[in-house]
RNA sequence: GCCCCUCUAGCUCAAUGGUAGAGCAGUGGACUUUUAAUCCAUUGGUUCAGGGUUCGAGCCCCUGGGGGGGCACCA
């Protein structure tokens, strides 16, 4: 623990400890404010990238980011500085900065922040560097890096020590680059056809627009329970009653359900509302939504689609399959059903699959179950699912065809639910009459189910218009485009259970 | 909640039930064009925790904990 012999974890954090207070005692501070950089590692490369080798330059940079590499060779110093979005070498020789500045940077450790005053150049290989002038210790690191080749894999370390992930795997920051982009690029798309983004309360006094169950909170001053959102749904039709016409939010959601590689207790989802527009609108958008944001996030709109025994490729710019509910199931089942359908004939086509059914259901839930049951794990390629029973579809507009369907979709690739729209019921006698369907269903013991939102009824009195809505997984999302398998890949600091220290 | 797998040095990994090891990192040394630098030397362990079996446990058994995967749950 004390002294400076050794080297495990306590002994390397008391030497490093030990030099921060050697550099206090010679009046330098190991931990200053600030230092201005000229350019950035990226922009680095781009002005000098093409330089050949063997090139000095009189070309002044200040440039700061992590040692991650040093390779000492004698009187020679090379080391690896990164940043955000680059990496460069440093080129530090004795003869240029002095008896005391090299021995300084030697004592530099991997993990240091540093800034430097330096030239541009290329070694005699060709490799890109910066001639130091003089270096800087921006901060000092006190524990070592994860291993500088193999770098970590232990997932349990690279979950809760996000920042350690970060430094040292690539994979991982360019997870959380693509989910940037993905992001960015779902606002430029909605900025561009007129959409305004907005902000709705996560406290809600009652968790709708979605059937789970939520997380349950306490105010004090009101000393009222509160839930954390399940969805943004309900919030957001009030601003179209409102006459804001076209609104999304970008916002966390909370259910209080498993963990799993898809799911995680919290979770970002968008949704936006189009008045005027219908759910054929909303399909449009989903695809157009997604496609371009993989162009933008991976300049290629081609992803591999990860299901579950099986993967493939797939050019999101083709056109995404459309297929009914019902048909889906008939294909698998080769039964055809219908919502119309006696409960009894559903029951035993149920049974036939092994499906438990309770007695509670409809025949539109039971068809739900046989979906998820016989068709939703074949749908790798990106599908849009319709027509969903109106049983299971409480705000979703009746199907202008068949008074048992709704006009809904959801969106499936590689066998995961992406997204979920549909136009919207606007009339308020229908909606109340859905609401008490859904608190009948509540009262008979489904934890899921939802209830009679008064304020909502009110709300809908006042009139929304014909409208097109749509929520998209934004996790889901960023799984597909950056191709990994667990949505804890694409979650910055997933929920875990909390460490012993 | 259930089932399976996993946990060894800071990191990545070894170790028939028989003295816990390697690589990297660290430390000391050599080297003015390296780039996972190289070469020589070298420090470092509550094997997740607690019990048990055994002459002897990192290894086998039990209980607990963390993580992963699957199931269940999940519009």
């Amino acid at each position: 623990m004390e002294g400076t012999t050794g080297s495990g974890l306590a002994a390397e954090k008391a030497k490093r400890l030990q030099k921060i207070d050697e550099l206090r005692t010679t009046g330098a501070n190991p931990y200053p404010y600030r230092f201005d950089r000229t350019v950035t590692l990226a922009e680095l490369r781009d002005l000098h990238g093409g330089l050949e080798a063997g090139v000095e330059t009189d070309f002044e940079v200040a440039i700061a980011g992590r040692i991650m590499l040093s390779r000492d060779s004698g009187k020679l110093v090379f080391a690896t500085m990164r940043d955000r979005d680059g990496e460069v070498q440093l080129f530090v020789s004795k003869a240029v900065v002095g008896d005391d500045a090299f021995e300084a940077f030697k004592g530099l450790d991997l993990g240091d922040w540093v800034g430097v005053h330096g030239t541009v150049m290329t070694t005699r290989k060709g490799e890109l560097s910066v001639k130091v002038q003089r270096c800087e210790l921006l901060s000092k690191a006190v524990r070592p890096l994860p291993d500088k080749w193999h770098g970590l894999t232990d997932t349990d370390t690279r979950f809760r020590q996000r920042y350690a992930d970060l430094i040292v795997n690539d994979d991982a920051r360019r997870a959380f680059r693509i989910r940037h982009e993905i992001i960015a690029s779902f606002r430029r798309t909605l900025h561009g056809r007129g959409f305004i983004e907005v902000e709705t309360p996560v406290l809600h006094v009652e968790a709708g627009g979605a059937h789970a169950r939520p997380f349950v909170t306490h105010h004090n001053t009101l000393d009222m329970q509160l839930y954390l959102r399940i969805a943004l749904e309900l919030h957001l039709k009030r601003l179209i009653v409102g006459g804001m016409e076209r609104v999304f939010e970008i916002g966390r959601i909370f259910r209080n359900e498993g963990i799993s590689t898809r799911h995680n207790p919290e979770f970002t989802m968008i949704e936006l509302y189009q008045a005027f527009a219908d759910y054929s609108e909303m399909i449009e958008i989903s695809e157009r939504l997604i496609t371009q944001a993989a162009i933008d996030a991976t300049g290629t709109s081609v992803v591999t689609i990860h299901g579950p025994t099986e993967q493939i490729q797939v050019d999101l710019a083709q056109p995404w399959r459309r297929a009914r509910m019902i048909d889906l199931v008939a294909e698998a089942t080769g039964v055809e059903v219908h919502p119309s359908q006696p409960v009894e004939q559903l029951r035993a086509l149920a049974a036939e699959h092994g499906i438990s059914v309770s007695p509670r259901w409809g025949s539109g839930k039971i068809i739900e179950e046989l979906f998820e049951y016989t068709a939703e794990h074949t749908l790798i390629a990106p599908t849009f699912v319709t027509g969903h029973p109106v049983e299971i579809s409480p705000l979703a507009r009746v199907d202008r065809h068949d008074p048992y369907l709704t006009e809904r979709f959801e969106l499936f690739v590689g066998a995961r639910e992406l997204a979920n729209g549909y136009s919207e019921l606007n009339d308020p006698v229908e909606q109340r009459a859905r609401f008490v369907d859904e608190q009948a269903a509540k009262d008979a013991g489904d934890a899921e189910a939802g209830t009679v939102d008064e304020d909502y009824l009110r709300a809908l009195e006042y009139g929304l218009p014909p409208t097109g809505g749509l929520g998209i997984g934004m996790d889901r999302v960023a799984m597909l485009i950056a191709g990994v398998h667990s949505i804890k890949e694409v979650i910055l600091f997933p929920t875990l259970r909390p460490e012993q220290f």
